[in-house]
DNA sequence: ATATAATTAGAATATAATTCTAATTTCTAG
DNA sequence: CTAGAAATTAGAATTATATTCTAATTATAT
């Protein structure tokens, strides 16, 4: 095995137990002993492939930040208008994070974390490709043209705005409803606000 | 000067000088130390006061979230139907974020942080009060009839949920909209949702 | 096989939260 | 007004944990 897939292996395991640890002790409790106990890597490893902690967690915001938005724009190429493009981004978002419980909830909980300040230049190039690549899809349809002359930062405050807020709630098992209902609703929600808009 | 008020006055001290040094320092980064120096106030007197730093800072936000959550419900109180409801409802949140920045960054920044299990009883109090209060507008205006067949949790989640994401990042300073176009429009997208929904 | 570089281990150090004891202030009763 | 009780404040001592550092080990290339 070559070194450079030794250690792709061990950062990884070490952001699993990470995300393992945060998800039962959260940030402030989960300590570097613990994550060194649970990937069975001894805090210089930990150090000598991190930074520190924040920088180690960071990395995991950066890792699942990615992971989520790349499904998105998966789901969103499948589609070529801008309705079912709006269905299909409001329901392949729910839908990551039913089937990614632990990091979405790290995502959802760590938003906008102090620590980003250091990664903040990566975390924007990853908000401006994903922005790109919602441009491209747009041009590429035409859907572009049935959009509303708002911005797209009020877009996607729309489009993903009310998930983030219902999947909060919904991880933390405090909503009514279930995640395939709030998912047909929130994507005919998202879309009633941007033709309406576009009509108006 | 009563011993009360005396109290009182430390304890809101001892939390302003708690959020000043957020704002600049973000929570991990300020020290008791810190916030001791900014209010004049020992160690022992924030360790009486409260339990602990993350105590201090979870009573921080559950203030905050009842002074966002008291000033919409009186926005709410001015009108006597659902669609001038939902427009005060989203212009009143915005008008109290950029009236209260400090306050409404922690508030975002924190949203569901760790320590918030401590004072997760209290959390669940607020919010329930909350949907009371919305609950009883609701009947007292008759609003409710005007309401598509969804649970309130997803009313809220179109209501707030775009108004949270663009004051995030109204408050990083990403975003193309002013404060005020962007509370136009989502209040319109808002309405056009539940309307859109109701008629559907 | 050996030299070199990368990685790992864990002890030593530094920083900051928490606890604890004593001093001070405020309140209450007489 | 004053002694005693209770609340509050101060800051030193303790404890927990992140970070740094040095040495040992492992992997790679020649």
């Amino acid at each position: 095995m070559g070194r450079a897939e030794n250690t792709d292996r061990r950062r990884r395991e070490i952001l699993e137990a990470a995300l393992a640890c945060f998800h039962v002790l959260s940030y402030e409790k989960t300590t570097l002993a613990d994550i060194s106990d649970h990937a069975d890597a001894s805090i210089g490893s930990i150090y000598h492939l991190f930074d520190g902690k924040e920088q180690l967690f960071a990395a995991l915001y950066l890792e699942a930040i990615a992971a989520s938005q790349s499904s998105s724009v998966r789901a969103l190429r499948r589609k070529d208008d801008l309705e079912s493009g709006v269905h299909a981004l409001v329901r392949s978002y729910l839908r990551w994070v039913s089937r990614n419980r632990k990091l979405a909830g790290y995502l959802l909980t760590m938003r906008r974390a102090e620590f980003m300040s250091e990664a903040e230049s990566e975390l924007a190039e990853l908000n401006e490709a994903f922005r790109r690549a919602i441009g491209d899809w747009l041009d590429e349809t035409g859907a572009r043209h049935e959009l509303p002359p708002i911005g797209i930062d009020m877009v996607l405050a729309i489009l993903i705005g009310p998930s983030q807020d219902f999947a909060r709630r919904w991880l933390g098992g405090t909503t009514q409803t279930s995640l395939r209902e709030g998912a047909e609703i929130l994507a005919r929600a998202a879309w009633l606000s941007l033709r309406g808009l576009r009509d108006a």
